[in-house]
DNA sequence: TCACGAAATGAATGTAGATTCACTTTTATT
DNA sequence: AATAAAAGTGAATCTACATTCATTTCGTGA
């Protein structure tokens, strides 16, 4: 005969299965995904080996989970601010500055998401990942290059630019090396100034002669 | 007795250093790292596993000296770039648009090279090299800012932010996804310019009022 | 309380690939 | 040519983990 969990047992397994979660990111933030085999989040989790399998299919599978539940809390911060009032240039600048703050307080987790290696699968969502981040700025230079503050420019490009900007500037500062706290809000603010200027551009600027001109691209 | 190499048999140690060297990297131009496990380089190179041995203490070293000779030789362009004749804005363009065509020459070179993960002794030399090809565009930053072409700003961040908003938008094109051709060049003249324009910058600019200004540093 | 299915356990197994080493081949020295 | 050092070989070993599975423990329904 079949059993059926009770209301209290279905709570404790879905429990477990958070927990599992949890501990996964937490050894990530901590020592990034060199630091979180499986044996260490079943122990971190209170649990066996065996038993994470009985949550996920595989080690690959638990943390494209893992990195998709914290992309997505990022992107809805970032959506937030992209949809909020003020002006492109203010949106885009809170919008870098709130994910480069962010990323100060959990350095390995934004290493790990951003640089680190990981499983092929891993590695695939976390390029997803990038390209979701991208595409909240592209919405943001959107809006501005249509309301004329921006200069036309492509924007898959600029996006991409920005989030690397951000990242590599904050890597030095985050990664194995730095950890500067003093620097901190500094370095978010001129990491936010450079890529305001960057989209904003001053109009002296007109591509040299021999190349093909940036002209305004998928303004779906 | 010790017995002296005759210079035909150094030649031919050297040659087999060298070959080593080549092969690992052409298989990493190939396939990542993930395809160039000590057997498959010692094939390439026309060796025994045992033999890598003899020429590099480990894997991790072989590979460091890879990436460093690498790095090395797009360092050597982007310094004479950096030292050639022109305003200090055309030799950042001409930087950045150097490094992003090799870039797409080699794809998964420069791939393996930006982003993908590999032991930690590699991770460690690979973030060494970024702040090497930062401190060239440092480099012309400082020159530029002190002929007045370019505003006041901290090099150390903005050069970050050079190299990561280049490194960034070419992952897209280069790594694993890497679709259309035909961009190409229009890619790399919108990162140039987006990076001109971020460093050039609009008068108009002001930091905003809370913000603590990021004042001229280490204007050695 | 019993009997059975679900869940948990962790030692054993599997796997991928780096590294070693006893042995073979080549080279230098006499 | 004889001898010993170097260099080369590749199967065997080692390492680091993920994954499995026979066994145990726990929860459910009678």
């Amino acid at each position: 005969m079949r059993y059926k969990r009770s209301p209290l047992m279905e709570e404790r397994l879905a429990d477990n299965r958070q927990r599992i979660l949890v501990s996964a990111r937490k050894l990530v933030a901590e020592g990034g995904f060199r630091a979180a085999q499986i044996a260490a989040v079943a122990a971190d989790a209170g649990l066996s080996t065996g038993s994470i399998y009985r949550y996920f299919p595989s080690k690959a599978d638990l943390f494209v989970e893992v990195l998709g539940e914290a992309v997505k809390h990022e992107i809805e911060i970032l959506r937030t601010i992209a949809k909020s009032e003020g002006t492109a240039a203010d949106r885009l600048r809170r919008a870098v500055e709130s994910f480069a703050r962010r990323a100060f307080e959990g350095p390995f987790l934004a290493y790990a998401f951003i640089a680190e290696p990981a499983e092929a699968e891993v590695d695939i969502a976390r390029i997803r990942a990038r390209r979701e981040f991208g595409n909240v700025f592209k919405s943001i230079l959107k809006d501005g290059i249509a309301s004329g503050e921006f200069p036309a420019q492509d924007g898959d490009v600029a996006s991409a630019c920005i989030v690397g900007a951000f990242t590599e500037a904050l890597i030095g500062p985050i990664g194995p090396t730095h950890r500067g706290e003093r620097h901190r809000e500094q370095v978010i603010a001129t990491i936010s100034l450079f890529c305001l200027r960057a989209v904003v551009g001053p109009a002296v600027l007109a591509p040299r002669a021999g190349a093909r001109s940036p002209r305004r691209r998928n303004t779906a």
